[in-house]
RNA sequence: AGAGGGUUAGUGUAGCGGUAUCACGACGGGUUCUGGUCCCGUUAACAAAGGUUCGAAUCCUUUACCCUCUGCCA
């Protein structure tokens, strides 16, 4: 991990003993979502520094709030953890485990005589809040007897008042100047039943106080959050100090933004319940699952993570980067094949009818330990109708009328005839080949201009392919309010008869490889099956020749 | 003067009083049976103004701009 403050700040207090040495972190989510790419930044950050001071990072689910956790969501979070190549061993821990201590340390607070129960309405709360360049001003429950808190407290907690008739409020400063320190709630009635405590409790810990004291009783050293709870910070403080316990030191960062997408939860939940995308895994979403179901390894993730490193700064983290690191990894693992997204028949008039020859095909050029394979060729062939222009452009190096190219690991070829439908659309192309340029070098030394890739017609494998481009169409859609209307109409386009090499046939769900001259691709998980291949389109190949026609278009 | 944070190339990030780092991107070139990879090069930044100092991105002051906070969400 490169140099960032936080790291600064632990190698500070490794110096002066702070903690004695100890690094304990955690990952606190909320069981109310799937993970996106900004908590993986979260994810690498805990569980990062933990693994370097040789400390440890738990796993505590922050589960305070039953109306809207579930189960499916923390299942779906241990399994992201995970795949993202962290172990929290033993620690795995849930906030609902701590509500008898958290119970027990909010009678303290009013036996100490720092909290009350409120009898006003939420509403009368509000409006007694004040604002933010006006003082709020106190309760009129404010200074009720010892006794009497305890005994409201305790019928709160037996269920003898409905939702909202009261709460327990922080004895604090009305006129403090920041807005969380104005009697700030610290539990309140919710008849819900929890997806772990099912009905034991009716009254629930609010997240400021559930969270600071979670993270004290397990002796969390470094509490890493983002920036918004700066202000929130004061309030820990506060609370730790007022019960005298074990405190803490948090510590905020930014949050990821990345461009083109969203990543806030409320956001990301809209889009699932309003069908704007297939679910928590539609590859297009920047949730973990749908970038592992897109083809994203953890260790690109991880490697992305390192790479945009920690600040205090609001940024917008540009997607290419993202993209890089897909790139990167999948460059030195991906298996090359040949596949076909938009299929034009060619048919190579020399070559004998029935014939058909196995060419030796190189796995991986970049390690060589991946060897080799056979890819059958034989007279009637596919090759992408973007290879193939009939009047082609300046630096246009591929196939055209009369050119000479190179099939890939095959043969040169010719074009000699061009054969269109009656609207003029090329729809077969008749070409020579050269016998002695087997497997693609030409003994007389002669160049071509371009190697293009094909598959052969009898032996391909039929493939549905998924090209996908990015969710929203502006680069930062939260800025917009409607942030649903910049949705990109365009972010997933279908292929539905694409021509894949024929070993592809028996490739696994998951399985990413790189289709040369294409970009990279993996066999969807939910949707392949053997009779019905489909492949997810990761990522392009950087594109030199699109550039090329970008530039001849603005000229 | 409501409080708390922040501001370094197009983007992200390093720097902790001594030549402004690295990565991505963009642009140009070389190698190449992938217009991929790889290699080489170019581009481009300390928000502003004062002050302290032999010397300031770094310390001090002022200003500007940006973010967060008025949930019984987290």
């Amino acid at each position: 991990m490169p140099p960032n403050f936080i790291r600064h700040i632990i190698e500070d207090d490794m110096q002066t003993g702070k903690y004695d040495g100890r690094v304990v972190t955690r990952f606190p989510p909320e069981p109310n979502g799937y993970l996106h790419i900004g908590h993986a930044k979260s994810i690498c950050l805990n569980f990062g520094l933990s693994i370097e001071y040789n400390g440890s990072c738990y796993l505590r689910f922050d589960d305070t709030n039953p109306g809207k956790e579930n189960i499916e969501f923390v299942n779906s979070i241990k399994e992201d953890v995970r795949w993202m190549g962290f172990n929290w061993d033993e620690h795995l821990y849930f906030t609902s485990d701590y509500f008898e201590r958290l119970y027990a340390y909010a009678v303290e607070l009013i036996e100490r005589g720092n909290a009350y129960v409120d009898t006003q309405s939420a509403e009368e709360i509000r409006q007694n809040r004040g604002s933010l360049k006006a003082p709020g001003t106190d309760s009129p429950y404010r200074n009720r007897a010892k006794e009497e808190n305890l005994e409201l407290f305790q019928k709160m907690k037996d269920g003898e008042f409905e939702e909202g008739a009261c709460v327990l409020r922080a004895k604090i400063d009305m006129g403090s100047p920041n807005i969380i320190m104005r009697d700030p709630a610290l539990y309140r009635i919710r008849k819900h039943r929890h997806h772990r405590t099912n009905d034991q409790w009716c009254i629930y810990p609010m997240y400021d106080f559930a969270h600071c004291l979670s993270d004290s009783i397990e002796g969390i050293t470094h509490s890493l959050c983002t920036l918004e709870f700066e202000n929130n910070r004061e309030l820990y403080d506060w609370i730790l100090d007022a019960l005298d316990v074990y405190h803490p030191q948090q510590i905020e960062f930014a949050r990821l933004n990345l461009s083109y997408t969203v990543l806030s939860k409320r956001k990301l939940i809209e889009l699932v319940e309003g069908d704007a995308v297939s679910g928590w895994d539609d590859p297009r979403m920047p949730t973990i699952s749908g970038l592992r179901r897109r083809g994203y390894t953890p260790e690109s993730i991880r490697n992305f993570c390192e790479r945009i490193g920690v600040a205090k700064r609001d940024s917008l983290v540009d997607f290419a980067l993202l993209e890089h690191c897909i790139r990167e990894d999948l460059n030195k693992k991906a298996h090359r094949v040949m596949g076909v997204l938009n299929p034009l028949r060619v048919v190579i008039e020399n070559y004998p009818e029935d014939q058909s020859e196995e060419m030796d095909a190189i796995n991986n050029p970049e390690d060589k330990a991946m060897g080799t394979r056979k890819v059958p060729f034989s007279k009637v062939l596919y090759i992408e109708q973007d290879d193939f222009m009939e009047d082609p452009p300046k630096k246009f190096f591929r196939l055209g009328p009369g050119r000479e190219v190179r099939l890939r690991y095959a043969y040169f070829v010719t074009c000699t005839n061009v054969i269109k439908d009656e609207t003029g659309k090329v729809i077969e192309l008749r070409c020579t080949y050269d016998p002695a340029t087997r497997g693609g070098d030409a003994p007389d030394g002669r160049k071509v201009k371009s190697t293009l890739h094909w598959v052969s017609a009898q032996h391909a494998v039929n493939a549905e392919v998924r090209l996908y481009d990015n969710l929203f169409a502006v680069e930062k859609p939260a800025a917009d309010d409607d942030f649903k209307a910049t949705l990109n109409e365009n972010s997933v386009q279908i292929l539905k008869d694409c021509k894949v090499e024929p070993g592809l046939g028996k490739a696994e769900p998951g399985l990413a490889c790189q289709f040369e001259r294409l970009g990279y691709f993996c066999v969807d998980s939910r949707d392949s099956a053997p009779d019905n291949l489909v492949f997810n389109r990761i990522v392009t190949l950087r594109d030199m020749w699109a550039k090329i026609k970008k530039q001849q278009k603005f000229k």
